[in-house]
DNA sequence: CTCAAAAAAGAACGATCGTGCTATTTTGCA
DNA sequence: TGCAAAATAGCACGATCGTTCTTTTTTGAG
């Protein structure tokens, strides 16, 4: 790899890194280069446009969540077992350190649902296809029967999604220590799936 | 009420709107203070410093909450009925057009819970009681045998909270028109209430 | 109507940001 | 090693923002 790109990629990590804490559209140059240890100009030089670094950072969250959570998922075996991989690996993720203000990608559908653009569009893309492979893995453990009779997936996946930010406000905002567990119990009441620590559910 | 009160609530009702689109952290007094027919400094002596005016939308958009969504569910008689009131509410409210851009406060959410301070003290106090509302109305419902016996009432309340948060983040962020009957038809599922368009799910 | 107090306007400041231009350093091949 | 090209640094600009200070307009009670 060249060394632009060396460059590139470690700049673009330590974005998605403050991106988190901060959110992608308060990022600046100014501080992500000192982050880098680089001049303002040196960085910028990389991406040609504040707006062209936002995007690069969205793709790159995308990326790294695609790394971290969909391919492990996708070495289980087709159905339930590939199902709660998925779910269990995303909101486990919710309290790794790898992200410490929480995940970019939600927060930038926050930031951005109302500007249109580059970045909305690329906003849009990632959560459709992390929606379709969420439904797509509950349709395939539901055409092998480990799914309740006559489950509706959309919905599934629709409520599943909705658990994994209520997972992330929990934690983010209130401190709950619960929202893990309370995510795992609500993914197992939906699909049937054995629940860990089922029975400690506390206040 | 006084001249200066007048002001300063129709600074805030606009505040409120403009933050729903482009977020707290990103109003500006003076692009406020244009739409609200005022110069720079007449709307910031209103407040005296930004992060004033920003704590004071926060609390504005809590009102906001209280009377377009709690009060009018504590005119239903205690248990289900109140429930079902108060999320049937919370939902639709996402699709009316006194906030284009979102729900200020899930969106506040996302941009400050990694910046302590003031406002995000607010934020926790309010999401809190949220939560406790919801959560006190479904102990009600299943106090008076209306919910499946044997509910994890506050694992009813983070996954109904988290049909909520779907609904917001599909209508806003990816134009689903069918995201509101997701998440009543979500509720009729965990709660046993009777669906509104029950059996019209598409795909 | 009078006039003091309240409310708003106007102008200017320091700081910060994105960006463009030029000079300097570093890289990697001949 | 020499040298062109790539990568980075240095510097300055215009714009925008929060804030302060002073002046002007508006309000409402006597």
């Amino acid at each position: 790899m060249s060394k632009k790109a060396l460059t590139r990629d470690a700049i673009l990590q330590q974005a998605v890194r403050s991106a988190s804490q901060i959110g992608i559209s308060r990022l600046t140059i100014g501080s992500l280069a000192e982050q880098s240890g680089l001049s303002k100009s040196g960085l910028f030089a990389h991406f040609g446009s504040k707006e062209a670094l936002q995007l690069a950072v969205v793709q790159a969250a995308q990326a790294q969540f695609v790394e971290e959570v969909v391919k492990p998922a996708f070495t289980q075996p087709r159905g339930m077992a590939r199902l709660h991989a998925l779910f269990h690996g995303w909101v486990m993720r919710l309290y790794a350190g790898s992200m410490p203000g929480g995940c970019p990608l939600l927060a930038a559908a926050y930031e951005f649902d109302d500007q249109p653009g580059a970045i909305r569009d690329a906003l849009v893309a990632g959560q459709r296809w992390q929606r379709d492979t969420l439904q797509r893995l509950l349709q395939e453990a539901h055409d092998a029967g480990e799914l309740a009779a006559g489950s509706n997936v959309p919905l599934l996946a629709f409520m599943l999604f909705g658990l994994i930010q209520s997972a992330h406000h929990d934690h983010q905002l209130l401190d709950n220590h619960h929202s893990a567990q309370l995510a795992l119990q609500g993914f197992a009441q939906l699909c049937g799936a054995p629940a860990p620590y089922a029975g400690q559910a506390g206040s």
